[in-house]
This record gives C-alpha cells, structure tokens and sequence, in this order.
RNA sequence: GGAGGGAUGACAGAGCGGCCGAAUGUACCGGUCUUGAAAACCGGCGUGGGCUUGCCCACCGUGGGUUCAAAUCCCACUCCCUCCGCCA
C-alpha cells in the first residue's frame, strides 16, 4: 500500500510517479478527496464520543455521590449522543472501507531508475553472461542435436512425461519421472546447501489465508490468477514470497536482528487465466512449478545491498550451472503491482530458441511492510516500516527446460553440469533410453 | 471428531461493569551512589489515528451484542494447552 501521508503531502510527486504506471491523476484526487471526507467523518464520530465518554464519568460520580435522579439525567442525555455517535461512526467506517479497497488497488510508485513503458516489450537489457564470457569467447552458438525441444527430449529419454500429468490434474501441470525427476530435486539442493547459512530455511505451508495473500498485494488485485479452495478461505501460494512476507506480520523487530534474511523452496502454484497457445508448450507456462525463493526484512539502508546480493546469488547459480542468460530491468508497464523496481533473469533454450524467465528479483520499498505493518525499532526509539526485497534463486521448470536443452549431445542423451554431481549420485548423464 | 482449560504490554502476571491504557515483578533506558562494576534508591518505559500540539479518539485473541459506561457481562469465530478417538 501506497503512503497517504506522503499522497497528501506532495500529491503532485505522488501523482506523477503513478502516472508513469498508467494511475489516472483523477483517481488520485478521489482518493484525496474520500481522505478528505474520512477524517472530516472522523472528527465528528470522536468529538461526540469524547462527550459520551465524559459524560459515563459524570454519572458514575453521580452514583457515587447518592445522586441517582441526577445520574438518570445524565444517562439520557449520554443516551441520545450516543446514537448520534453510533450514526457518526457508521458513517466513518463506510468511507473508510471505501478509501482502503481504493487504496489496495493502488500500485506501489515506481524506482526513479524504472525506464516508462507499456508493456515487456520496452524492459531494458542490461547485460548478458554466457560461459567463456570473461576469456572473451563469443556468445554461445549452438549444434543441431541443441535445437531439440524439452518437450522432445523429456519424451524420448522417458524423463517428462507431460500426458501422465493432463491426465492427472489437466494440461499444464507437468510430471518428471525417473532421472527428470531426480534433476529437479537435485537443483532445489544444490541451491538450498548455496544459501545455507547466510539465509534461514523455511519450509512454509503451501496453502495462505486471504489477510496473507493481502499483505504481499496478491490479493484483492490478482484473485483470479491464482487457485482458490473456497471451503476452507485458503489460497494455493504463488510463491514462497508470500509466506516470507507474512513471517513477521504485525510485529516489530530489533533493528540489530535486520537484515532477517530467509530462503524457502515451495511448489508455486499458478492459474495464468486466459494464457494459451504457442507459450505455453511444455514447461514454457504451467500451473505448479517449484522454486527456492530468497527474502530479506531489511532497513531502507539495507536494502540495496539486499536486493544485489539476491541477484548476484540467482546469477551465480546460472554461471554454476553454466547457461547462458541475460539480464533485464522491468519497464512501468510490466512491474508488477508491489514492486518500485524489478529484474528479470531470462536464460537462453536453444530448443524451444527463446529467452525464459526464471528469476525475478524485486525491491518492494515498504509496500508490502505498510500491508504487513511489519515494523522495526530504529536506534532513537521510534518505529518505521521495513522494506521487504525478495528474488528467485531459481523456478526450477525452465531451467530443467534449458538445461536439457543446452546440455543435449549428439547421441541424444544428456550430459548435466559437474556441480550437480553431488546431488545426482555422481551420475551427470541422462542416458538414451535403451532399445 | 468429542470433553475440558486458556488467550491482558518485550516477558511473567493481576484485574472480572465506572478516572483501567491497564497493578506488581522482570527486562530495558536515564540519574544518584561507587575508583569501576554489581547491589540499592529515584525517574522513565506500548501501538496507531485525528486536529486548534495540547488535547481528544481507538486498541486487553478476532468479530458482533448488552449498557449512560465493557479488559470485565452475552453470542459467534480463531488459535494454544490437556485428555479421548482417528490418522501419514
């Protein structure tokens, strides 16, 4: 949620900043004014029950005195303003749940560094690493037997098996089997054993209640892009995001604990309403991926050094596992609803020939901590919001995809990174299957 | 799923219709004393909101209700603990 309090004090900048993201100025000022009109409301609801109250104090005196007519006197008069105070207070309640379902759809103002735009089309490159990059080799070019599709290569080496899970739970929701299977629990290791230390494992539950998808700005505004169990008012997490941001919700941290820094590897769960067609073959678009995801609570200060050290985490485990990928600034158009500033990590599938998300690295401001009223006390005894950053380190599907992709041989089977060794009993290939 | 008990400030723990935003203790901050520290003593010590910046309003798990007045009474819900049942 955006400040209202810096809305009314600059509402000029606040506007303008928002008018980047496509915020008309005229629903700023409707907000202004409903501000306006609320705490007008307010005053009045609370001057009358400041009467009610003083005069409850007189009539208990009174009681006290053995003054009971004079008590019943008061009471009455205290009655009557009483009602009006009830309708006052009813009055300020509607404008106030008014203001906050107009301030919840309102996005987070973007990083003066956020380059205008409409849509992914206009995000900016920043850089690109692939494997030799430093001993100034040229970008990566790749042989025929690379220009296989996943889809392909999962079919032929019985390694995805994309029928099985339509059959299962629809199309969409893909299922690996055998050494694709022991693939994806390998990278979620390998990653996981990388931020061991520095970031707190959590294994959160994959299930969140609507306050919790609230607070993170996944809800009210993305309700349909995600899986709803309506019996029981719980939501199918996006992301381990969610859960993080909620870790601390409603509390206020020691300054001397920030940055908390925390790392979870969930199943993320995705109903991409309306997305069909040509992007969404194979792993490209599916409803339930699993990712390691990194989080920081951290000080304004902080956050900057937080939010580089999750994207330098995220590309040092794409250099680890030596795909070639670029990286992207996300454009006002195509940040998403919390975040002031986003990068994108795309990686290189020489099968499918495209560049694939796999990384979203993002710096909320305190955004998501106003929502969260995730708190912390600074040296001088006051309190003020965290900023909350988070980033992938990494969603496991696409890189699966270019993975076998990227390391395809001739023969047709696939021979994996050294590092992942460790996770795949010493065996990096996956063979072609027997005949 | 059944039966019972509970939820109050950073923590412990009183209060169970009327100056209670809340005793007391611990912790924490400042001071006195001390060569220094400890102890002792004195003072301070929740969060948010509104405006005339001194005052007002709200908050005792959550949401309703009763009342002139609710931490305190009533109803519903949530969570925690104990016992029974079921169960990976």
């Amino acid at each position: 949620m955006i400040d209202l309090a810096q809305l009314r004090r600059e509402p000029d900048a606040v506007k303008a900043a928002l008018a980047r993201r496509g915020v008309s100025t005229s629903t700023m000022d409707e907000i202004l004014e409903l501000d306006r009109e609320h705490r007008r409301l307010l005053q009045e609801a609370e001057a009358l029950r400041a009467q009610v109250n003083e005069l409850s104090r007189q009539v208990g005196e009174a009681r006290r005195d053995k003054n009971p007519s004079h008590a019943d006197e008061l009471a009455a008069t205290s009655r009557a303003l009483g009602d009006l105070e009830r309708e006052a207070r009813e009055a300020t309640d509607v404008t106030a749940t008014l203001l906050r379902e107009k301030l919840l759809m309102i996005p987070n103002l973007p990083a003066p560094d956020v380059p205008d735009g409409l849509d992914e089309n206009d995000n900016v490159e920043m850089r690109r690493w692939w494997v030799g990059m430093d001993q100034g080799a040229g970008l990566p070019t790749y042989e025929a037997h690379q220009r296989v599709a996943h889809w392909d290569i999962g079919a032929e080496l019985g390694i995805l098996d994309l029928e099985a899970g339509a059959k299962l739970a629809g199309s969409m929701f893909p299922l690996y089997r055998g050494a694709g299977a022991r693939l994806l629990r390998a990278l979620g290791f390998f990653a996981l054993d990388r931020h061991m230390g520095d970031y707190e494992e959590i294994r959160p539950p994959s299930f969140a209640l609507t306050e919790t998808m609230m607070s993170t700005g996944h809800l009210p505004k993305s309700a349909d892009d995600m899986y709803a169990i309506e019996r029981d008012g719980l939501w199918a997490i996006p992301t381990a995001e969610v859960p993080l941001t909620s870790m601390n919700r409603g509390e206020i941290l020691d300054e001397a604990r920030l940055p908390i820094r925390m790392t979870a590897q969930t199943a993320c769960f995705r109903r991409e309403a309306g997305a069909a067609g040509r992007d969404t073959r194979g792993l490209l678009r599916v409803h339930e991926f699993d990712k390691v995801e990194l989080f920081a609570y951290c000080t304004p200060e902080q956050a900057e050094a937080a939010h580089a050290d999750i994207l330098a985490r995220a590309e040092g485990l794409l250099q680890a596992l030596g795909l070639t990928y670029r990286v992207l600034i996300l454009c006002t158009g195509d940040l998403g609803t919390s975040s002031a500033r986003t990068l994108d990590l795309e990686v290189f599938s020489p099968g499918v020939d495209r560049w694939l998300e796999v990384s979203s690295v993002s710096w909320f401001g305190d955004f998501q901590a106003r929502r969260a009223n995730v708190r912390y006390r600074t040296a001088d005894g006051s309190t003020a919001l965290v900023h909350t950053v988070n980033g992938s380190a990494l969603a496991w599907a696409r890189i699966w995809a270019a993975l076998v992709e990227t390391y395809r041989q001739s023969d047709g089977s696939v021979a994996l990174p050294e590092v992942l060794a460790p996770y795949l009993g010493g065996q990096t290939t996956i063979p072609t299957r027997l005949r």
